[in-house]
DNA sequence: CAAAGCCCTGCAATCGATTACAAAACCTAG
DNA sequence: CTAGGTTTTGTAATCGATTGCAGGGCTTTG
């Protein structure tokens, strides 16, 4: 077995034509004759070769890559949009390389930095945490790198970004548990200072107002969109003197946080609490009992923003504008039914 | 605002030095005077220079990432095994490009070519169903790049890999429903042809005999390892005559579709049927009832597998062996329980 | 038959960093 | 002060593919 990866130059001899032509029959076919065609596909099927992207990538000053930053890998939510970019990105030539940015600020930096210059030609940012000014201040060329959030976006964010209709969302939540007959509803929200959260309870807030029912300020509990916050928000419903009959959870995590911790107490959903969450993972529909949910178009999501993104490392403008936002669907199973009668 | 990316010359000519002394004062910098140290660092913030990665990779013969090739990104299995590897490979100057096999046989070879050559410097393969030998017959370098496998492997795989006790764990949920007094159990495999489905099945079948327990063919279920194939196995276990009072299910998301099919249907888990899953996936613990299950370090298999992968690419023999074997343990929750007195 | 136009091909420059080699600078010891 | 050794630096080749340019061959048209 020889060891020496072939290169074009390899073809080229085999072929009995110059790199050039091999080039242009691998890229361009039409622009070579028939007869060097076949000549080359041949010589590249008995050598075995493959293009080496580092000296394409040199050469053509681009990567055929993009770069994901994800904050959180182990969350079922994100690996989907992930999915989707991959779907877009790869039959448009594009590998895709994913950074976990769940790490010590210092190394969100690094890994950035790692994965910019020639390694990548842009971005798709999954983190609503994500620091850019920093990122930016650091990493000169970073500005010059195209740059597309989805779904979470800091504060100002000066990119184009795929959202969903989170305010919306929240509303149809809360509408439906109002049309169950629930006049005590409550919301557990997502961490601090997140893009989402605000969105969210701003919706939360908005649909009580528009059917008439009061914004009771303590039946809003802190939390976050994992398990535990669901856990530690059914303690403190537990604790309550007048407890909401339904709850609209941030995230379906943080409602099986919540609907394991009460069911581990005796409590039983629906009958003692209606619960409905935000997201529609893949589990929430087998879920015991199976989750009325806000369903968000995750695949979409991930497609969609590559396809902005990828728009822009063409130079193409924007089909779907700069800050599309796509619709999200209530999801009705059984956590949620009407109130118990006093 | 120039929007010229600073190249290494630039560098150099700010800093008053040559470009070799740049790239020694980056790369070694105990290689290089005290002071041109000062001037390149200084030159470099100034510019903000970034190196181009594709330059140096093409230069270097290496590409500083490895290729994860995964079936399915949106299962929380894997996604956890990826950020292990992620936390091996980024401290180590490792970018991680991950690619989704779960596409057409097609896909899956126009995938890897296109991740190898300079791409990569190595992958890890989560997918037990890859056709390895089709991609050694069409991409010729693939030979010459390292492979190691985590978790899955396809039968007769000719690299090193990193798997679990699958075995010693499906003994382990044996022991345990036997334990808890059951004698009729039951077991929902994985997908045929599986690696796992073939060792956790035999473990199946070695712990029965080893408690003296008959092996009822009639008790195996075949299955998946997704939550479709739970709810299926469900709806067949409620129509046979003579039930198994505990089931041993191949995957946690297979455990999970059997409970939430059979709670709609009006049975109670564990009073009516115990059920005992295997990996461990975060939300396990959350489910109701919280999931007994066999514990996967997810976490340290990814790590573990970065790890024999940078030892191959470095050269270096493999600190652990050419197939070590992580241990499982028995997580027990609220999904079994002792059989009901008949 | 000649001129003009088009298609195909090859030569050689190019992308930006690394590094072998050689030269220069600096030290040390005799 | 000098020979020999060590450290630091610079020059230029190199990695492999792409592509601007120009030349050669062929066709078409007047």
């Amino acid at each position: 077995m020889k060891t020496e990866v072939p290169t074009i130059q390899d073809v080229a001899r085999v072929a009995g034509v110059s790199t050039a032509t091999v080039s242009r029959a691998l890229s361009n076919p039409e622009r070579v004759s028939e007869k060097a065609r076949r000549q080359v596909l041949e010589a590249v099927e008995r050598t075995g070769y493959v293009v080496n992207e580092a000296a394409r990538n040199l050469r053509q000053q681009r990567a055929n890559a993009i770069g994901v930053i994800a904050p959180d890998l182990s969350n079922p939510f994100f690996s989907s949009i992930i999915a989707g970019i991959e779907q877009i990105a790869g039959p448009n030539g594009f590998g895709v390389l994913v950074t976990e940015s769940s790490m010590t600020g210092q190394g969100t930096f690094d890994h950035a930095s790692l994965l910019a210059a020639a390694r990548v030609d842009g971005f798709v940012v999954l983190d609503g945490q994500i620091d850019l000014g920093r990122l930016r201040n650091r990493v000169t060329s970073l500005s010059q790198v195209p740059v597309v959030s989805a779904c979470e976006y800091p504060e100002d964010f000066p990119a184009p970004s795929v959202t969903v209709d989170n305010t919306g969302g929240a509303e149809k939540a809360v509408r439906h548990l109002a049309d169950l007959g629930h006049t005590k509803i409550g919301h557990i929200t997502g961490p601090r200072g997140n893009i989402l959260t605000t969105t969210r309870l701003q919706g939360f807030r908005a649909g009580l107002k528009s059917i008439g029912l009061p914004v009771r300020e303590d039946f809003i509990l802190p939390g976050d969109f994992n398990l535990e916050a669901g856990k530690l928000a059914a303690e403190i419903w537990r604790t309550m003197d007048d407890r909401p009959t339904a709850m609209f959870c941030a995230s379906d995590q943080q409602a099986f946080g919540f609907i394991s911790q009460l069911s581990r107490q005796g409590f039983r959903v629906p009958e003692d609490v209606s619960v409905i969450g935000f997201d529609d993972i893949e589990v929430s529909g087998f879920f015991v009992p199976a989750l009325t949910t806000i369903s968000q178009p995750r695949l979409e999501l991930g497609r969609m923003a590559a396809r902005m993104l990828l728009d822009r490392i063409n130079g193409e403008s924007h089909r779907e504008g700069l800050h599309p936002q796509l619709d999200v669907t209530l999801v009705v199973r059984d956590s949620t039914a009407a109130p118990k009668p006093e």
